[in-house]
DNA sequence: ATATTAATGGTCAGGAAAGGTCAAATGGCA
DNA sequence: TGCCATTTGACCTTTCCTGACCATTAATAT
């Protein structure tokens, strides 16, 4: 019942796949593979690779995936450096949109503390703020739109640090 | 109310599944268990395993919850130890109650700020996430309830410093 | 060159496997 | 008795896995 399997938990080939993919990233900017490669190393069908990728590989986890069809292909995952890099800043920005749930939003404030660009205080106060039992609100719509907007503003927030100001 | 850590005068299958759980966080930092086994393990619908996880395991007494659902599923307690129970805490919580407005709200975090309990750009971030423009909500009352509830829920992860968790 | 075929990866919907929610029923105690 | 904690079960949401079918690119035949 009680297992303290340590840092690697779960027992779904997913996260052992996710696992060996950020393994290599680790030591290498990039990585890319032959998806039918990869899907009988693990045993699965292919698209389970993608789904993989879909679910755990997004830009709000901080990965940019691209791929080619036909003979030769490939899949390549890059690690993208949130710190200084303004640019990923808008995008995430832009994932959040009007509207965002609180998996999604818990994966952006990851990203955030994996690449540095908040500390661990900064992202558990960041998670406190969106999380579903703080933020709970009638109905799901308007929570979702509350989340969206408060996270906006926090990493908005990021972006300019000079004096303390409540807007 | 009463911390009471161990009052085994236990009638009731909660209090066991209570002690059971605190019995293995004793020893470790962390426990995890499928949800259906232990239900399955002390004759108890699903469920009752999350009315004791409510009831027991919140943060306020030091747990932090997390889970995940599907295949591989899971519910992971983590026992957080304590940095700064400081009765400051509990006043502020206190002053703060089910309501506040965007005015007062600031002055609280001017206060930690002063006192030096966070830095200028853990103000920040908290500042941004009760502002009434990022809260804006139809109704003023619920704007107020919910900027209570997001500074409330932010300051007691103050207490904290263990991992990175939502809920 | 162009058309055809082979080789890849992509999408989507459905079923299964967890855990979550909520309200009604039950039980204990001041 | 009346309140509050406990227990239960019906129904919901999320996550994972699979397979049928689609889209794109490279290789090959004409």
């Amino acid at each position: 019942m009680a297992e303290n399997s340590n840092n690697n938990n779960s027992n779904n080939i997913s996260d052992v796949i996710e696992t060996y993919l950020k393994d290599i990233l680790g030591q290498q900017e990039l990585v890319q593979v032959k998806r039918s490669d990869l899907a009988e190393l693990f045993q699965v069908v292919p698209s389970q690779i993608n789904y993989v990728i879909n679910t755990r590989f997004n830009i709000q986890n901080g990965y940019v995936v691209e791929s080619k069809r036909g003979g030769g292909g490939y899949i390549q995952i890059t690690h993208v450096d949130l710190l200084n890099n303004d640019q990923v800043f808008d995008d995430l920005i832009d994932v959040i949109g009007d509207s965002i749930g609180q998996a999604n939003g818990q994966k952006i404030v990851q990203a955030l503390f994996d690449d540095e660009v908040i500390s661990q205080r900064e992202a558990n106060i960041m998670l406190s703020a969106i999380s579903k039992n703080t933020l709970r609100i009638a109905d799901k719509v308007s929570e979702n739109t509350v989340r969206a907007r408060v996270l906006t503003g926090m990493i908005n927030r990021l972006r300019y640090e000079e004096g303390l100001n409540g807007q």
